[in-house]
DNA sequence: GTTATTGTAACAATAATGGTTACAATGAAG
DNA sequence: CTTCATTGTAACCATTATTGTTACAATAAC
């Protein structure tokens, strides 16, 4: 199964944020508007960007803005904010038998291969950052 | 959301075959019991592995085999065969508004970062092979 | 022919997802 | 201090994928 669109949208928000003047503040609806969905989504995710300390949510005549520079945020971090992946990114069957050599084994076994595939993932997220997204819509509007 | 457990299962799956000495055929019975599962479980796996030329499966007195040697068969050749994923790992919000810079842009700009993500996890499991994981299963066994 | 086995359909339980409505709580602005 | 736009969150729904299960026809070795 594919990664939730969550993470997209949260690297859309993100990018809206960045790009959207000092001091001015975006509220649900407008990124709603953006993404097309419906607000309720996208206030779930800054519930999660809030708790991951990459945006700050203000309630009433609100609106959310940035709490890093769009640089020092990479879409890693938006990665595990959004927990689109709880733990490992692979699953391994939880049971196998104990009696078979293989069933023994196995789940050590894969363990360490599918940690560095996962590792190989996360680093390449690691090496974009919110602002480089960003920089993307800029030549593209051109 | 995690990866499926199938395709541990048919690494564990392809890793009993390979431990299997030659001529030997194994049913989805017996390798239900090291996986712990169901055998229809293994067959539908089964069923896809064949389809991706990795095993043969003789119906009636029946059981499976390797069609390729162990050291042939790489982790990501059986990551495709299950289908675990179908396309690209990571989804994008489909319909974003083209009416803004963002909503407009963010796919494609996404869709490069995400595809070299994807692909450094691939070049990992491309790196092992079934023949290794079932190394590990003797060196454990000792 | 008998029989063990595969291939597949059908069904159920569980869980995640994305969307929706509804509404209390917030707090800025008049 | 009242108003009001907005957030935070709960509740619900439809859809989909997953894993396990039963059932049974088709297969082919013996």
């Amino acid at each position: 199964m594919q990664i939730s669109s969550r993470f997209s949208v949260a690297v859309h928000v993100l990018t809206l944020l960045a790009v959207t003047p000092v001091g001015e503040l975006l509220t649900s609806d407008r990124m709603a508007g953006s993404v097309n969905t419906n607000p309720v989504v996208i206030r779930r995710i800054l519930g999660q960007l809030k708790k991951a300390g990459l945006v700050e949510v203000r309630a009433a005549a609100g609106g959310t803005y940035l709490r890093r520079a769009p640089a020092d945020i990479t879409l890693l971090d938006v990665y595990r904010a959004v927990e689109v992946v709880e733990g490992d990114l692979f699953s391994i069957h939880d049971k196998p038998n104990p009696k078979c050599p293989v069933g023994r084994n196995i789940q050590v076994a894969l363990d360490d291969t599918l940690r560095r595939a996962q590792a190989a993932l996360e680093q390449q997220l690691a090496g974009v950052s919110v602002a480089q997204v960003a920089a993307g819509m800029g030549e593209l509007v051109g």
